[in-house]
RNA sequence: GCUACUGUGGCUCAGUUGGCAGAGCAGCUGAUUCGUAAUCAGCAGGUCGCCGGUUCAAGUCCGGCCAGUAGCUCCA
């Protein structure tokens, strides 16, 4: 029996024999390897394959493949499922997979876990990764291995077993006294988990679904050292101090009142400006590109989203003025969408194939009853404003519009540096829940397969996500992840094959037919909160210079230089540059940090040499010595930094 | 909406078993005129998120509401 090892060497063994085994007689077997891929699964170094076979022998640092990380946490979160049954016996066993840097386990307990209990959990992890228990594998047919779930009191194993076909085997891991149901892998041992520290415990809901019951989702993570784990968590640390809901705030760009409500944020003077900058940008941006400005009404009656269909689908998150099932009485909604509303302005006359593509953009705000749980500072809101836009098209022109869309996306998530921490996600409907999507089967494949086509003539590297299209068509999503490594939305472009008709937007063809338009809803730098707040934590609030609020601040070193200092701003000024002076009668020492903390980009210090040379002695933000130049010189410098829109 | 936690001057935080609300920073006033991240002194600032309850007495205990944080569910 041959293994073929992904180091090149290969093994020729006698009899079956487990991978760890056949490594060990090999040479290639060292402590760091923690489990294998055979024919691209990962397995237990003490599996036996059952014949020839590609190995891959994994090790927690292996930056290409993620087996072993998540096998050693794997194996972490069963170690917290041992302790808790022996401080709870009664707490009940769900499931407990790796994550991307940890692990969970989801109990049903009547105790909660305070923080004490989790250091006392914690505690007893511990003990079990001292006594080295081995994991054992071993598995029983169905019904057996049913009975053994009962017999240990564990309801949510046995549906667990339940879902699985009559006549298949079913694995579990033994370690110690405890087993667990388990498709596995696992690590040899528990002593392997030399570091492990339990994070966070909350609320989720058993499979996942809001109407079953809550249970007690412990969160922790795993390292094979004390070293690593610490540098993780210092470095999750350091990421936290960048969140925008506090710097965001720290720096003014944004505060909450409790009488205004949630999710309604008060854009600050500092904020508001920087936002401003972004939106003239994307509009001039959007205009050299031919989209056509619209401004259109942030609310409409009922009768609108009837023929939209948001009034099916999305009743609960609109803002309704008025009884909504009064139909005897005018009835109005703030708009949670620009869509219909941006197609009166192409329903406004007949529409010839000429016309298309039509781009309309607006800056557009929108409104939407979030459930009270899921605001987040600027990122989550119940008021905002997107870049908005909809092209109405031609079949034969939607490729080429949708790369320009994505092109235009690309090149703005670029400027702004969030490019680089995005991915793309194809968002695709799920064809079991037809309740929530619109349209056929039959439409939805077809606006599926073109929109793959699209992205696979791209070349574009994107993953699918399974219900998570738009109820009227599938989404290229643009995903974007905060300072906790939640990811969020922030640019989608959305492909219509279904909302045309409804509003009845026909063109008239070169062959004199009535023709439906595809349509495509795009955003092109997202939502402007939003896309504040991860520009807020990307740059921990030092923003670029051409977003900066103030570009440059001038500090004379004394009363007597402030004169010249005056001087110095209105040339800055004058040139177009966000100069400020700061002569307040403070140290010079003082107002440094001061500019530091507020994050401006340049300080120009001014004392008796700089006055008689015409120079300012510049310090960067960054840099901080920027050495001495002449006033024009400096002038030159910052603002062909903000002509490019340095980074 | 659900689970857990949190709420004390603008900000960061003290406040023992219920017993007269405290500090630092910021602010104001005065002095200091300074070479790259906090000069010194004085002053002022709080219905302890809101409402109700227990108590001789509530920042502290109990209930409800509001808001915030993390996660779940939902979503740009």
């Amino acid at each position: 029996m041959i293994y073929r090892f992904a180091s090149g060497k290969v093994f020729n063994a006698d009899a079956p024999m487990s991978v760890y085994d056949a490594a060990a007689n090999a040479g290639i077997i060292s402590r760091e390897i923690l489990c294998a891929r055979v024919n691209g699964e990962v397995v237990d170094l003490t599996h036996i394959p059952a014949g020839d076979c590609d190995v891959k022998l994994l090790t927690f640092a292996d930056p290409d493949d993620d087996g072993a990380r998540r096998t050693f946490r794997h194996t972490a979160s069963h170690i917290l499922a041992e302790a808790v049954k022996r401080l709870y016996p009664d707490a009940k066993l769900t499931i407990g997979p790796a994550i991307d840097d940890g692990f969970y386990y989801d109990f049903d307990s009547d105790v909660s876990f305070t923080p004490e209990i989790l250091s006392q959990i914690e505690a007893e992890m511990k003990k079990i990764v001292k006594e080295n228990q081995k994991l054992e594998r071993f598995t029983l047919p169905r019904d057996e291995a049913k009975k053994l779930m009962e017999e240990k009191g564990e309801p949510y194993k046995v549906l667990l077993i339940d879902r699985v076909p009559e006549g298949e085997e079913i694995s579990f891991y033994k370690m110690g006294d405890f087993v667990d149901l388990c498709a596995g892998p696992h690590l040899f041992a528990t002593g392997a988990v030399k570091a492990l520290k339990l994070t966070s415990c909350t609320g989720a809901y058993w499979e996942g679904k809001s109407e079953n019951k809550m249970l007690q989702r412990v969160y922790g993570t795993a390292f094979p050292s004390k070293t690593e784990m610490n540098d993780f968590l210092a470095a999750r640390e350091e990421a936290r101090k960048r969140d925008h809901n506090k710097i965001g705030r720290e720096l003014e760009l944004f505060t909450t009142v409790d009488e205004i409500g949630q999710g309604l944020p008060i854009l600050m003077p500092k904020g508001a400006r920087i936002i401003q900058r972004l939106q003239r940008w994307i509009e001039d941006e959007e205009e050299k590109r031919g989209y056509l400005l619209t401004k259109t009404p942030l609310m409409a009656k009922r009768e609108l989203y009837k023929i939209s269909g948001h009034w099916d689908h999305y009743l609960d998150g609109m803002f309704i003025l008025g009884d909504p099932h009064d139909e005897s009485k005018e009835c109005f909604a703030l708009r949670p969408m620009t869509c219909p509303f941006q197609y009166q302005v192409y329903l406004n006359k007949k529409r010839s194939y000429r016309e298309l593509p039509m781009r309309l953009g607006e800056t557009s705000t929108l409104f939407r009853n979030e459930d009270s749980g899921e605001m987040h500072g600027l990122i989550r809101v119940r008021q905002f404003t997107i870049s908005e836009g909809h092209l109405v098209l031609r079949p034969d022109q939607l490729e080429e519009e949708f790369r320009g869309c994505l092109e235009l996306a690309k090149y703005v998530l670029e400027t702004v540096g969030l490019l680089e921490d995005c991915t793309f996600r194809f968002s695709q409907w799920d064809p079991k829940r037809t309740d929530k999507y619109e349209g056929t089967a039959e439409q939805w494949e077809e606006a599926q397969s073109v929109m793959k086509k699209i992205l696979d003539n791209l070349g574009l590297d994107y993953k699918i996500g399974i219900d998570e299209a738009a109820f009227y068509g599938p989404k290229l999503d643009i995903q974007c992840k905060n300072v906790f490594g939640k990811e969020d939305t922030i640019v989608t472009i959305q492909i219509d094959m279904l909302l045309a008709e409804k509003f009845g937007m026909y063109y008239t063809d070169r062959d004199n037919q009535q023709k439906l338009p595809y349509i495509i809803h795009r955003t092109s730098l997202g939502c402007y909160e939003r896309t504040l707040a991860l520009l807020t934590e990307k740059y921990a609030g030092a923003f670029p210079l051409w977003l900066a609020n103030t570009q440059a601040v001038i500090i004379p070193l004394a009363e007597d230089f402030a004169p010249y200092a005056a001087e110095v701003t209105e040339k800055l000024k004058a040139a177009g540059i966000r100069a400020k002076l700061d002569d307040r009668n403070e140290t010079l020492k003082y107002r440094i940090r001061e500019a530091q903390l507020e994050k401006i980009p340049y300080m120009l210090v001014v004392g008796e040499k700089e006055k008689t040379d015409g120079t300012v002695a510049v310090r960067a933000r960054k840099e901080e010595d920027g050495g001495v130049m002449k006033v024009e010189d400096f002038m030159a410098k910052a603002l062909m930094e903000i002509a490019t829109k340095k980074r």
